[in-house]
DNA sequence: GTGGATGAG
DNA sequence: CGCTCATCCAC
């Protein structure tokens, strides 16, 4: 009964083929290329390191495997590895308590910061220092980042896409290295037809080989005995792939991970929990349900919290299964439209977050909770000499010496029982930043705080700097030639940074929707030449274009150009397209080289926006006590119904 | 831009 | 738990 396919196909034309045809269109593997997040090949995983503090500890004191050991911070335990675990030891508890279920096990103590020092250390007595010393984890992202180094490594340079989610955690999109492949493995997906929306030869049986040595699991049991079709294979090439990348950071930095591969983020970061450590699952689309059905969806990414919660108790239920029961129209009602199609969705299954290239951080914080409270301006300063320590040597780790990257404020948090103040201020630009700048400025923050008055004793001290920005792109303009000579040089060179040209791109792109991102490259060979350069002269809102760069014979023509600041890009424009042949316009940042570039690019855009009537991505903050509670639902917003979309 | 809150690991 | 990080929202 459940038969209905997790994903829209599209319509084929009348000529009902009566041979075996596969699901999916040429159309559609050709979207795969681009990594579309409507694409139904697309191939996603996620890759966790397990117990991944541990891991470092047992790497940096070069132990045994089967050697169990804990970290620790002051008294209790944060990480535990997986030897550790089958005493019973688990995060939560205390030292103390370990040591009574395994007096073998090492508990390492995490590296610490005490006054004055200049560098973090593992100290001795560090658990019995916690009135003066501070926590660092610098030893574990330097670790993380030599991991996503190798991970990157494994992966060719032009078609990854790696997003950093945690210290201990990545997504992968596979799905243009799968779509390379593919093509490469199978001659007969290489020359498409006139008509894209012809469908895909099936699979060669052989194909079946394929999953003889992967870690397949989770089949719906036998729904049908059905052929394996191309998003099958596209899967498991997908899967090939985290075993490559899993070995190499096994191989080259003695780490175990565990990964999930699936059709999209939510799916593969169930799959990477579900076997660990040191294991692979796949999720294949026809066995989605299946697997979803078991777990509660408190489990979901987004749900764990008091969105899950307010779920649980609006509809008495905590498993997938039981939330499947409820119609969308329910969820809408109880949980607000966006957020209530946002689950509709979720537990079937359907997401469609891109996974975004960012490896870097974008705020940085060190802070301390104090136990008892500190009371005086005195003591509170002297903990932000250790965080401004503690940060300004991260910093330059993240290059802010040599201009690569560099923060634009600073703030200050500060709990006083229940409630928290905080402070920022801006970073001022042009001057080199140092300990002491920083120092000064979260001087100034907690002088600023302290004025409100009946701000002790304090609980929670917290420094951080956020708003990175690419070194000095920014204010070269001013900036630049304010430096001289080789400094000026210096600045510049650093400017260019060959390691993530075209995956910064999507950091602020990702406002724009319709996933209408440059196609060039694919049908035409050229990498991206920058069409918004030639159109910088023109301020215009609207100008006339004169000669364009298209084929004289298409029936493309660009007929004006919109300058579109917030397109997220400093002049970014936008070019209104219009072709003959469909009378229809078409508006987009990208150049076109041929009608079918343009075609491609339409279609894209159309089926994004079809689909993408209700995914939002992320959901609407759970209950709040901001809502206001007596007020009916004013839930008649007016959604853009479908009545834009008129042509076709 | 600022300050608070939520959520994740 | 305690310490990070990211994102969203109201103002």
């Amino acid at each position: 009964m459940s038969s209905s396919q997790p994903f829209e196909q599209s319509s084929p034309t009348a000529g009902g083929d009566a041979t075996k045809r596969s699901k999916f269109t040429y159309r559609q593997l050709a979207h795969l290329a681009l990594s579309s997040v409507t694409c139904p090949l697309r191939v996603i995983a996620h890759i966790d390191l397990d117990a991944f503090y541990a891991q470092c500890e047992m790497v940096r004191l070069g132990l045994p495997e089967d050697k169990p050991l804990a970290v620790q911070q002051w008294q209790s335990l944060i990480a535990v590895n997986y030897p550790a675990r089958t005493f019973g030891i688990s995060r939560m508890l205390t030292a103390k308590e370990a040591r009574k279920l395994c007096p073998d096990a090492i508990l390492q103590h995490v590296a610490t910061w005490k006054e004055g020092d200049v560098k973090w250390a593992y100290h001795k007595d560090a658990s019995a220092n916690m009135a003066t010393h501070k926590v660092s984890l610098d030893p574990y992202r330097l670790e993380s980042r030599k991991i996503l180094a190798c991970m990157k490594g494994c992966l060719p340079p032009d078609l990854q896409r790696v997003e950093k989610a945690g210290i201990d955690e990545v997504f992968l999109d596979l799905s243009a290295q799968v779509h390379s492949i593919l093509l490469e493995h199978y001659p007969e997906l290489s020359s498409p037809p006139k008509d894209l929306s012809e469908f895909l030869p099936l699979p060669p049986t052989t194909v079946l080989d394929w999953k003889a040595d992967a870690l397949v699991d989770l089949d719906v049991s036998e729904t049908e005995d059905d052929d394996p079709d191309w998003d099958d294979v596209a899967i498991l090439l997908g899967s090939e792939i985290v075993r490559d990348v899993r070995a190499a950071v096994r191989e080259q930095l003695k780490y175990t991970c565990s990964g999930g591969i699936a059709h999209n983020k939510m799916l593969s970061k169930l799959g990477s929990a579900h076997r660990k450590p040191n294991q692979q699952t796949v999720i294949r689309n026809r066995a989605i349900q299946q697997f979803l059905s078991d777990f509660k969806f408190t489990k979901i990414r987004n749900l764990g919290g008091k969105l899950g919660t307010q779920i649980v108790d609006t509809f008495e239920t905590d498993t997938v299964s039981g939330l499947l029961e409820v119609p969308i129209e329910r969820l809408k009602q109880k949980l607000g439209d966006e957020t209530g199609s946002w689950v509709y969705q979720t537990i079937r299954g359907i997401d469609q977050s891109e996974v975004n290239s960012r490896t870097q951080i974008k705020s940085m914080l060190s802070a301390k909770s104090f136990r008892p409270s500190i009371n005086t301006r005195e003591q509170a300063s002297r903990w932000l000499r250790i965080f401004v320590g503690d940060i300004y040597s991260r910093l330059v780790e993240e290059g802010v010496l040599e201009n690569k990257r560099r923060p634009k404020t600073i703030n200050l948090h500060f709990r006083h029982g229940g409630q928290t103040k905080s402070r920022q201020m801006p970073i001022p630009l042009g001057k080199t930043i140092d300990e002491t700048i920083l120092f000064d400025l979260a001087s100034k923050l907690l002088g600023q705080i302290i004025l409100e008055g009946n701000v002790w004793p304090c609980a929670n001290l917290s420094l951080s700097v956020a708003g990175f920005e690419d070194g000095i792109t920014g204010n070269m303009g001013i900036g630049g030639f304010l430096l001289k000579g080789d400094e000026a040089k210096a600045a510049r060179e650093n400017d260019y940074r060959p390691e993530n040209g075209a995956s910064d791109r999507p950091e602020k792109r990702q406002q724009t929707e319709h996933g209408a991102r440059s196609i060039q490259g694919f049908f035409s060979k050229q990498p991206g030449t920058d069409e918004s350069e030639k159109l910088e002269g023109s301020h215009g809102e609207i100008g006339e274009i004169g000669d364009w760069p298209f084929d004289e014979e298409d029936n493309i023509t660009a007929t004006h150009q919109i300058h579109a600041p917030q397109s997220g890009f400093k002049n970014a424009s936008i070019t209104s397209y219009f072709c003959k042949q469909c009378n229809e316009t078409f508006e987009s940042d990208n150049s076109f080289q041929s009608h079918n570039d343009w075609h491609f690019a339409k279609d894209l855009h159309d089926e994004d926006r079809r689909l993408s009537h209700t995914p939002q991505p992320r959901p609407k903050p759970g209950p709040g006590k901001k809502k206001n509670k007596g007020s009916k639902k004013d839930a008649a917003k007016s959604e853009k119904g479908q009545s834009k979309l008129s042509f076709g």
